[in-house]
DNA sequence: AAAATATTGTGTTATATTTACACAATTTAA
DNA sequence: TTAAATTGTGTAAATATAACACAATATTTT
């Protein structure tokens, strides 16, 4: 089989070996105050026309892997600079019925209120409880679950929680969307002082005006702590809850 | 473009995309006692002949990502069940400059010693000191460094360790290894009241006969727990050695 | 206007874990 | 027999975690 690995510089292309298409897919993570949600696509367009998937597209000969997830991100949302994490590479060969696909997964976290509406009603995206989500096609219903572990072990550890706010909010705002990821009820005198003492909260000294009762201290990010204790946020949420 | 999907029926394929070489990229790591090691290929075939890289292979047509994964795996080591896991797709665009390809990177775990020295010669690897290791081609230094930090993360927070030394060993040796992970001196008593705590340990009854000193008590791994307690060994290594 | 209700902020104590450090036992070589 | 190297086990102080209680604030009800 070597030998034929001469004919290389000629051709510009390694001989013999097959080429497959490779696809990209999304899960969309957000938060509404009380759920953790997903975006995701009701097709309106073949194969699988009608049913419902995750976001995705196909990564294009001349486009950088990372700039694919950028783009793909970018039509559902129209964000830039959206915080995500590959997962994993989904490769069983008859995975899609069409055609030889590899997908590489990855997940995405957002403010729920900053994305842009019209982006997603153009893709025919909705958001949907992670809870009483429909069955999606293909392997995205496996995409789903991984992502899912992949967020509760990787927030456990790291304070990507943030991402899911606004920019301004409370410390039980917080701990809910902690409830929600773990799908676990948090003590909530020592999920503040956890919280607090990793000194990542700034006090914005304005205070929510949406309760109805008494109003919480709305903190913001340090988003230079945040950069440079990244690996420092462990322990956050017990093993048992992972 | 959407009006082109009703044509995928009839063709079994997705018009209007573009197929690409997936290659898959190997980390293999080994532990001699001393030193963490890498098991690397002097390539004697093209591209790039008489450089230095990882072990790796494409994708091919029939074949699921995680049988050519092992596929790879078995050519070089002769060993079945290997411990590995993905990290991450490569997939900027000049990353090979043969041809466009995206490269699965992932890294495996081996007992330096129970390899098929055979294996290896046929695809001409060698073991090299991680520390002193040769300039490697393509993005293949970018992947070793990406799977040694994978590695001291995941070696942290769970008992994978044992995956690089023999069916039996001694605590000193475990101890040795996980400093040759982290690169840092740590503490034998603290390190081994840990490691027992864990009772992820069996004592055989033996003792290490090579030591020229006081022998120290063999251990094997409780398989059983291993898999059942394999998410409870998180901090095992303090966030500051990651 | 006062009381009731819901929610937020902070404090305390018992328990478990981590860290730092010391000494006795075993084996070989001098 | 002694010295040197290494292994096994112990202890106390500091830190972190888990369980729990009460006071303060804002709205709604009476």
């Amino acid at each position: 089989m070597r030998k034929f690995y001469a004919a290389y510089y000629i051709m510009n292309k390694y001989p013999h070996s097959t080429r497959i298409l490779v696809a990209l897919d999304c899960i969309v993570f957000g938060f509404d105050g009380e759920e953790l949600k997903l975006l995701l696509i009701k097709r309106n367009f073949e194969p699988e026309k009608g049913k419902w998937s995750l976001m995705g597209g196909f990564l294009e000969a001349d486009e950088d892997l990372e700039v694919a997830a950028n783009r793909i991100l970018y039509d559902l949302t129209g964000l830039k600079d959206i915080y995500f994490e590959e997962i994993k590479t989904f490769g069983k060969v008859g995975r899609d019925p069409v055609e030889r696909t590899i997908s590489i997964c990855f997940f995405a976290l957002i403010n729920i209120h900053a994305h842009n509406q019209d982006s997603a009603k153009a893709q025919n995206a909705y958001w949907i409880n992670l809870k009483n989500r429909p069955n999606l096609i293909f392997d995205h219903n496996s995409m789903v679950e991984l992502a899912l572990e992949k967020l509760r072990y990787k927030a456990a550890l790291h304070p990507i929680g943030f991402e899911l706010l606004p920019e301004k909010f409370t410390i039980p705002q917080l701990q809910r969307l902690y409830e929600a990821i773990y799908d676990t009820p948090l003590d909530r005198r020592n999920f503040s002082r956890k919280i607090l003492s990793t000194k990542l909260l700034i006090d914005t000294g304005e205070k929510n005006q949406n309760s109805t009762t008494k109003k919480a201290i709305l903190y913001r990010l340090d988003k230079e702590k945040y950069q440079s204790q990244f690996n420092a946020f462990h322990n956050f949420i017990s093993d048992s809850m992972i």
